[in-house]
DNA sequence: AACGATAGATTTGTAGGACAAAAGTCGGAA
DNA sequence: TTCCGACTTTTGTCCTACAAATCTATCGTT
C-alpha cells in the first residue's frame, strides 16, 4: 500500500485557493489600485462606503472591511462626516507586499527596477560584509543549499528563480541583523519577476554559478572583504544584463 | 479686523484627536501585541471572533475589522471554519509602523536600536554618493534648511531630534531613488526615540553640528568620495554615543 | 453687522442578527 | 478498508439600526 505512483490524487496540499477571492479583498485591491495610480491624488477624497458598495455591488460590510486593511496600509484615513481622505505618499507603506504590487502594476516597470538594483547594490554587500564575519554552520549550509538549488535548476528557469531569491535571502539572513531580513524579503520579493526575465536572457549565463559561488566561498572562510567584492561582482554582472536587456 | 494677537483660540489646528481611539484600532492593537510578544506563536490559532468580542467587550463587527487589518499587515490569515492562525514570521510586515511599534513594546530595546544603527551604516552612506551625485537644488536647500533648524534648535532637545530625523531624510531623498525614502521612513522613525537620548547623552555634543555640516558642504560640493567620509564620520560619531551610554 | 450658539445633515463607527460558504470530523454504506 | 455524505464550526457577507463626530447653515444676541 505504499507502492509510489498509486497515491491517492488528492490535490496533495491543494492549489491552497487563494484567500485574495474574497469580495474584501478585491474591493481592497480595487481601490487600492485607484489610489496608487493616482485617480484619486493624496490629500482628496474618497466616494463614501455606501458608493463603493454600488460601484462594486457589494455590502457596506465589506466595503469598510477593505479599507481597514487600506487605512493598516497607511493609504487613507477616515472620519466621521468627512469621509476616508488619501495621506499623503510618505505616509504610504511603500514597503507593503500589496501596496509595492498595487504600484508597480500603476507605473513605470523598468523604473522601478532599476531602483531595486541600486537599493541592493546600497544592502547587499553591506549585508555580506557582516555575514562573512559572523554567519552560523547553519546559515552557511543554508546559502549552499540554495546555491546547489541553482545548480540543480540547470535550464528550468523557474527553479533558478526560486533559488537565486533563495541565495539572496539566506545571505541577508546570515547577515544576523533581526531587521536586515525584512528589508530583503521586500527587495528579492519584487525582483523575483524581473529575475525571470534576466535569468533567460544573461548576459553571461555561464557567470552565474561561479559568481555566487565565490560569496558562498568567502563567507565559509569568514574573509569580509572577499565576500563584499564577491557580492559586488555579482551584481555588476546583474546590472550588466538590465542594461543589455533595457530596450 | 486683521488684527494680530486678537484671533480666535480655537485650537489652532486643533490637537487633532487621534484616530487610534476607536475600538477596532484598540482591538487591532491589542491582539497585534499579542502576536508579537509571542503569545500567540506562528502557527498558532488564534481565538475566534466571538471570544473577542466578549474579551474586549466589543462586537463581532469591530472584531472583524481588527482582523482584517492585522491580515493586511500580514500577520493573520483567516479561513472559514479553521479560524485566523498567526502566519511564519517572514511573512510579517516588520516594516508597518504598528507592527513595528508593537515589537519594539514586546522587545528588547537595545538589540533592536543595535540592528537600526547597523542598517544606518549600510544604507545612509550608500545613499550619500547617490546624493552627492544628483540631488536637486532643492533637495539641498532642504538639506541646508534641516542642518539650520539644528542650529537654531540649541538646547531645546526635542526640536534638535526633529530636525536631526529631518535631516537624514532629507539625505536619502536627495539621492533620487523612489525605493530609499520609504526605507528611510522607517528607520529614522524608528530612531526618534532614541536620539531622543543620544541627543541629550551626545558624546560629543560641540561636534554634531560640524559633522552634519560637512555632508551638507560635500554633498553642495557633488563630491560623493567626502560624502560618504563624512557621513560615515557622523555614524562612528552616533555609535560613540550608542556605546556610551550602553549601561 | 458681527459673532456665537444651536440645530441639522452627512459620514464613519459600532452593534447585532441572519444566512452563505468553506473545510474539517465523524459515521455509515459499499 | 475506503469512500461518500451529513454535521458542525468558523469565517464571509449582507442587512438594519443607531451612536458619534463634525461640517454647514441658520437663528438669536450683542
Amino acid at each position: 500500500m505504499v507502492q509510489a505512483g498509486q497515491r491517492r490524487i488528492k490535490p496533495v496540499r491543494g492549489p491552497r485557493r487563494k484567500p485574495g477571492s474574497r469580495v474584501h479583498s478585491e474591493l481592497a485591491a480595487g481601490i487600492g489600485r485607484r489610489i496608487l495610480d493616482g485617480t484619486y491624488p493624496p490629500g482628496s477624497l474618497l466616494p463614501n462606503e455606501a458608493e463603493w458598495g454600488l460601484m462594486f455591488g457589494a455590502s457596506r460590510t465589506a466595503v469598510r472591511e477593505a479599507i481597514k486593511t487600506l487605512n493598516g496600509k497607511g493609504l487613507l484615513v477616515s472620519r466621521p462626516k468627512i469621509g476616508s481622505r488619501v495621506e499623503p505618499r510618505d505616509r504610504w507603506n511603500l514597503l507593503d507586499r500589496d501596496v509595492m504590487a498595487w504600484h508597480r502594476a500603476a507605473l513605470d516597470e523598468r523604473t522601478f527596477l532599476l531602483s531595486l538594483q541600486e537599493i541592493r547594490r546600497i544592502l547587499e554587500p553591506g549585508a555580506a560584509v557582516l555575514a562573512a564575519a559572523r554567519r552560523s554552520p547553519e546559515q552557511l549550509a543554508e546559502l549552499e543549499a540554495a546555491l546547489a538549488g541553482m545548480e540543480a535548476a540547470e535550464a528550468d528557469s523557474e527553479a533558478m528563480v526560486e533559488a537565486d531569491v533563495r541565495f539572496h535571502l539566506a545571505l541577508l539572513a546570515a547577515a544576523n541583523n533581526e531587521l536586515l531580513v525584512p528589508f530583503g524579503i521586500v527587495i528579492e520579493q519584487a525582483l523575483a519577476s524581473m529575475f525571470a526575465y534576466t535569468t533567460s536572457h544573461a548576459a553571461h549565463p555561464e557567470q552565474m554559478l561561479p559568481l555566487h559561488a565565490e560569496v558562498v566561498k568567502a563567507i565559509a572562510a569568514k574573509s569580509p572583504e572577499a565576500a563584499r567584492k564577491a557580492v559586488t561582482a555579482l551584481l555588476d554582472d546583474t546590472d550588466e544584463t538590465l542594461r543589455a536587456t533595457a530596450e
